[in-house]
DNA sequence: TTCTGTGAAATAGTTCACAGCG
DNA sequence: CGCTGTGAACTATTTCACAGAA
């Protein structure tokens, strides 16, 4: 059952997935039938149902599925059960704000190191660490344990601490800057960038708001 | 050349052409090939041309596109010509950050209230805005012509918050909690989350770590 | 000749619908 | 009998490959 390749669908609905099941964990439910995770979920049955086929997750027909079992089983899919050590690079206001944020240690991505490439900075702490020179990226890299960077460096300057990154070892980047990395084939990079959020947003608010205006809605719907 | 639907997947690559494009505008090109343009965006190049042209963009063939033209359709494809008042509900930590961040106004979405459902905040200020009750959602959405909602309350309460902004008449919703909203389908939602992110690139960095563990990688790659 | 715009093929993802297990 | 697991149909998206415009 299981062995199938685990499509980047299916894999992006795992969170939303494990939200569910924290809740209807957390509400005293022992098991619950696809149609219910998905209704919780906001997907259809049946694309639940293949999706943690497809992890190699089942359930008992005519019962539904154990909600303690599958939330082990996806939390141990995304690797929630493991710690992966990390660096940030760039320690402007982003930087700074991401190191102190406990966010990333209650997740499983302890942050161990902090770089920059301005000297400026080396030798200051935020919170437990110090600010180390970008130079040392490699040493702090192999010495920590460091699999992970988090890049939080101005636009221009992205690919270049990225190529660094990758020279260091790292083998994942959450790209917060506004920037298309280039990277090899075996390094993940995920990029977190609001501004592409709202201008999604924006399209879709636009064109419902261009679709209401024919017909005579109240709202302050009007564009200032 | 125009008319067709433009897909999801198609708006979901807007931004990253903008950027793209914006980079290329800077870099003074006056014109850019698919080929050119596809590469600094990251995607293939009949992609890149089927995305224009469901836009109903077109390019001179033999030549490229003409990057201010493109720049500037997009641009209006996205809505970044308008601006859209936006109400904060919940005025937490989060919440009030988000307040004070500029990047909203930058964007085209100016914060225009913030709504909280503790009195214990009410009237307090952040910034420019005073803190009104949740209560008094409606007025504040008709007066101030509000069409865009951003959600900063705990998971617990995103639901309820939600239909309230739903009732106020609110077109869109910027969803920061860790929720999945039940809204009318004329709503539209985009749900901004740090966890979900790192639990994805949580997933790709463990796969990649367990296929190079096979190999003898150098790396400090063992999880802690 | 270069590079767009797009049929057509290929691939990916979703949903229906139902056999059959518990 | 209820609900999973999945073949098969369907829909969406990507990519190739090339006719033809500039």
């Amino acid at each position: 059952m299981a062995s199938e390749q685990v499509s980047a669908a299916t894999v992006s609905r795992l969170p939303v997935y494990l939200r569910s099941l924290v809740d209807l964990a957390s509400s005293g439910a022992a098991t619950a039938s696809s149609e219910r995770l998905a209704e919780l979920s906001g997907v259809n049955p049946a694309t639940l149902r293949r999706d943690l086929a497809s992890l190699g997750i089942t359930g008992t027909r005519g019962v539904g599925y154990d909600v303690t079992y599958v939330l082990y089983e996806i939390s141990r899919e995304l690797g929630l059960n493991q710690d992966w050590p990390v660096v940030i690079a760039g320690i402007g206001n982003l930087g700074r704000a991401l190191a102190r944020y406990p966010g990333f240690a209650e997740r499983g991505f302890p942050v161990r190191a902090l770089v920059d490439a301005d000297p400026a900075l080396v030798g200051q702490r935020v919170g437990e660490l110090a600010i180390h020179h970008l130079d040392d990226l490699d040493q702090l890299v192999a010495r920590l344990g460091i699999t992970v960077g988090v890049l939080a460096v101005p636009a221009v300057e992205a690919q270049d601490v990225a190529d660094r990154l990758v020279a260091a070892g790292i083998g994942s980047i959450l790209n917060f800057a506004p920037a298309v990395l280039v990277v090899p084939p075996h390094v993940n990079v995920r990029r977190v960038d609001l501004a592409t959020e709202l201008q999604i947003l924006s399209f879709y608010h636009q064109r419902q708001s261009a679709a209401l205006a024919g017909t005579g809605v109240p709202l302050g719907s009007e564009p200032t």
